[in-house]
DNA sequence: TTGCAATGCCTCGAACCTCGAGGTACTGTA
DNA sequence: TACAGTACCTCGAGGTTCGAGGCATTGCAA
């Protein structure tokens, strides 16, 4: 009971956009990708290996991401990369993104209503 | 199979923020929630009230919200205004959710790392 | 008067996502 | 030899949202 300690997350959907926009920039692997994460936003957001692997599976079945695997240093990686649905889906689902974040960002700066601001 | 008609959905705990934000600036009552979420939003946001009621009840519940039985034109309503623990609440949200989207904002615009924009 | 849309409240199950823990295997180093 | 780090993966629990459906009342139009 009380107030369990619910974590906000405001997650839903965002791993799957952030992950799409690291690869479009460079090819990675899921290991990696869990740290770019981290580094490239301060720890403010973190996705961990239990739900950046199920993803990146999820879009390499939907077509949206290629693999290919590779050894370095005697390390076996799978590194991705973006297809062109991949690259359409980053800009559907950047585009929602955006005007969700604008749209929630006016309900919590702006007054009342859409008012003239005069 | 094929691709699911899955909706992004980047919506997750962000019902209770808004609701929470117009329950700051007025006592409303959940019918008139989920239309001035859709409203002030231009319909980029809609939440049903299957969302709404159980928000509603939740916050409550916490001590977040209080609530009043009114009736306004032989229409009963049970509206709801923020206490200082939803205040403090919405505060919290507010900041976190303003972190977060501005890590997302930073790496759907920006170049490789947090480098100089020069 | 009948009928239907709108107002208002509520609940339930399906579907979805994320989290954290736990597993396997290999390399490098103390 | 042992443990930390790299690298992959899966599973169950827990939390949310969605959509449909239910109930009751008021108001307006046919």
């Amino acid at each position: 009971m009380a107030a369990r300690e619910t974590n906000p997350s405001f997650m839903n959907g965002v791993p799957e956009l952030l992950i799409l926009r690291l690869l479009q920039q460079d090819e990675m692997y899921g290991y990696e990708i869990v740290q770019a994460i981290r580094s490239r936003t301060d720890t403010v957001i973190s996705v961990g290996e239990g739900v950046v692997y199920p993803v990146l599976h999820g879009l390499e079945r939907d077509g949206a991401l290629a693999s290919r695997r590779r050894t370095v240093k005697g390390r076996s990686r799978i590194y991705y990369s973006v297809t062109a649905v991949g690259s359409h889906r980053l800009a559907d689902l950047s585009k929602t993104w955006s005007n969700m974040a604008a749209a929630i960002q006016r309900m919590l700066m702006g007054g009342q209503h859409a008012e003239g601001i005069q």
